[in-house]
DNA sequence: TTGAAAGCGCTAACAT
DNA sequence: ATGTTAGCGCTTTCAA
C-alpha cells in the first residue's frame, strides 16, 4: 500500500544516459512523430530500454491534462452477464490502448455515484455504467448530478440500459425481446404461465416482464398477478421464486424466468419436485456457461460482448449534439427446456 | 478519448471560494487529521461540496509519490474461473478504498508483461496476476524483469498460481487436488480413464494431469499415454477433445477434464454419442455457474473469490522478508456426473 | 493554526 | 532539430 517514491527511473534519468535534454527525450520517447533526429532517437530510446524507463502516467495525464483511463461500473463482475460485457469494454479499450478500471457495485444503487466521483478524480476519459437500473430516484439523481459534473470537466459517459439519463446509451430492448419470447412460447402451445420476476425495482426485470405480459396480451392470454413471483436476480433466487410459485399451486405449463441464471436456480426446483419434463422453462440473456445446461435452456439472446464494445465505441467517438442511443435487440432462441404442448 | 483540461474545480477553486489558502484547503479536504480550525475546516468542506469539488488523484499520487491503484491481470475475464478471482480482489481492493484496473491477456503469455509495464507506469501501488501459467521461458523471463522492476520502484506483487517467479504467491494445490480426485474415482470403481487435458504449456493444465496420474499411479491403475487428449481450456476445446477421445475406440469408464468448462464440453460430447450415462465425467474448479449443469458434476471445489481476497490481502499487508507463498487446497466434491461402477 | 513556496515527472510552448 | 522553462494540481516542508 506505501510505496517508497525513491527510485523509479524517470525521464530525466534516461535523458542524463543518453546525452539530450528533457525535452529530446519527451519527445523521442512520448512526443509525436518525427521531430528528432533518428540517430539521436535510437540513443534515448536505448537508454530507456537499458534503464527499464517506464513513462509516469500521472505525470502525463497531468501534463497532456488528459488520461488514458476508461472506468466500468458493474453490478458484479462475477455474473456472467457482467462479465461478458465487461470483456467487450476491455476489447474495445485495448484497441484504443487505454487501461480500464473496473468497480462493482455488489447490485447497490448508493454506490454508482460514488464510484463516478471516484472516476472523476482520477480524470478518467470516459466511464461506461452498465446496470444502472433502479428507479430509486435519490440515487438516480445523484448519479445523475455526478455524471453532470463529469462530463462538465470534459469526460463522456455511456449507460447500458434503458434511456433513464440524458446521456449516450445502449438501449437494451428487453421489452420487446421478453414479447417475442412471449409470442414464440404460445406459438409452442403453451397457454398458462408463471412468471419468476426479478427483484421489484430492477428496471431491467421490470421491463421484461411488462414485455412478456404484453406479449402474453397480445395473444389474448391471461396471466394471473398470483402467477408471478418476486425474486433475487440469481441462480438461488430463482430457485426460490419457483419453489413459492409451485407452492402456490397453480396449474403451470411453462414459466419464464427473466434471467437465464434465474432460470437455472428454477429448473433445479422443477428437478427436484419431479417436474422438469412436465413444465417448460425459459431464461433471458443466452448466458455463454450456460449453453450446455440440460434441457438446454429456451432464451433470449443478448450479444453480450458486442453490447460491452458498442457501449465504448460510442463513448469514445465524437459526441453527437446531444444524448445518443443505440437499440440493441435480443434474439428468441428455442430449446428443448419448452418442448412446447401439442394441441389437444 | 480527449478532453478539455478546462473547467474541473480544482483545489484552488474551492479555496477561494472559502477565503483560505491552498494549503489550508488541502489540510481540510484531504490532509491528516486535525490541524485545522473546525469553522475554517467546514467552511473549507461546505464550499468543496458545493463546488462539487474531487482531488484531482493523479495530482495527489504526484505529490505523494503513492497510488491507489491496483493492477489485475488475467486471462479472460469472461472465463467464470477468472471473475471470481477477480471478484474477490475487488472486495479487498473495495474495503481498502483502491481502484482496481483489470487487463485481460487474452491467454497470450506476452501480454502479461506488457500489462506490468503499462501499471508500473500509473505506478500503481499492487499487481495481481492470476494465471501466469506459460512454460515459455522468454515470456517468464521478461515478466520476471518487468515485475523486479516494479518492485524496485516500491511496488508489490503477488501471483496465484504455482511458484514459479520469487514473488508473493497464492499456491494453487492443483496437483494434490486431482491425485485427490483420482482417488475418490477410483474408490467409486472406475479403472479406466480418459484424461482431457488442457492446452500444452499452462502449468495449471499440466499440474493438474499430473497430479492425476500420480493418484492413479498410487492405485497401480494403468492410464495409456493414447488416453490423453490435449485442448484448448474452453467448453470448445473440451468438446473437440472428447470427440477425440471417442474416436480413438478406447474403452472408457471415466474422463477427467481438467477445468469444469472443459467437462461441460465434454459432456454435451457424449450426450451427443450418447454415452452420457455410461461414462463418467470429473472437472475442476466448481465453477459457480455450472453447479446446476445435469447430471451435476463431480469436480474439485476451489474458493476462488477466497483465493482472489488472499491474494490482495497478502501483497497489502506487511511485505516479508522474502517472497511468501500461502497454499490453497481444492475439496474433491462427488456428484452425479460420476455415480460409480457396482464392483463386478 | 495558517500561509508561502518548493517540488512531484512530464509536456508544450517558446527560444535558439 | 534541440534546449529552456513555465506550468498541470496537489502535498508538504519551512516560516510566520
Amino acid at each position: 500500500m506505501t510505496r517508497r517514491p525513491n527510485d523509479a527511473v524517470t525521464l530525466e534519468d534516461v535523458a542524463r544516459e543518453a546525452g539530450v535534454s528533457l525535452a529530446t527525450a519527451s519527445r523521442a520517447v512520448n512526443g509525436s512523430t518525427r521531430k528528432v533526429r533518428p540517430e539521436i532517437r535510437e540513443r534515448v530510446e536505448r537508454a530507456a530500454r537499458e534503464l527499464r524507463y517506464a513513462p509516469n502516467a500521472q505525470a502525463q495525464a497531468m501534463a497532456r491534462g488528459r488520461t488514458t483511463l476508461v472506468g466500468l461500473i458493474v453490478q458484479d463482475i462475477e455474473d456472467p452477464y457482467f462479465s461478458s460485457i465487461a470483456a467487450g469494454v476491455m476489447r474495445v479499450a485495448e484497441a484504443n490502448r487505454m487501461i480500464v478500471s473496473i468497480a462493482s457495485t455488489q447490485r447497490r444503487p448508493d454506490k454508482e455515484a460514488e464510484y463516478v466521483a471516484a472516476l472523476r478524480g482520477m480524470r478518467a476519459a470516459a466511464i461506461v455504467i452498465v446496470g444502472s437500473r433502479t428507479d430509486e430516484r435519490a440515487a438516480l439523481d445523484r448519479l445523475g448530478a455526478e455524471l453532470t459534473a463529469f462530463e462538465r470537466s470534459g469526460g463522456r459517459v455511456a449507460l447500458v440500459s434503458q434511456r433513464r439519463l440524458p446521456v449516450d446509451t445502449v438501449v437494451v430492448a428487453n421489452r420487446a425481446g421478453a414479447r417475442d419470447l412471449a409470442a414464440h412460447l404460445i406459438g409452442l402451445g403453451y397457454r398458462s404461465f408463471g412468471v419468476l420476476a426479478g427483484p421489484r425495482g430492477l428496471l431491467t426485470a421490470a421491463d421484461r416482464l411488462s414485455g412478456f405480459m404484453e406479449g402474453l396480451a397480445g395473444e389474448a392470454v391471461p396471466l394471473s398477478p398470483d402467477a408471478v413471483v418476486h425474486g433475487e436476480f440469481t441462480r438461488d433466487g430463482g430457485h426460490a421464486a419457483m419453489m413459492e410459485l409451485l407452492g402456490r399451486g397453480r396449474d403451470l405449463e411453462c414459466v419464464f424466468a427473466v434471467n437465464d441464471v434465474m432460470a437455472v436456480g428454477a429448473m433445479a426446483a422443477l428437478r427436484a419436485a419431479g417436474l422438469d419434463r412436465s413444465v417448460g422453462v425459459a431464461g433471458f440473456d443466452d448466458i455463454v456457461t450456460l449453453r450446455d445446461v440440460t434441457p438446454a435452456l429456451t432464451t433470449v439472446r443478448l450479444p453480450l460482448v458486442e453490447i460491452g464494445e458498442a457501449a465504448l465505441e460510442m463513448v469514445l467517438s465524437e459526441p453527437g449534439d446531444g444524448p445518443r442511443s443505440q437499440r440493441v435487440r435480443g434474439e428468441v432462441v428455442l430449446r428443448e427446456s419448452t418442448p412446447g404442448i401439442r394441441p389437444r
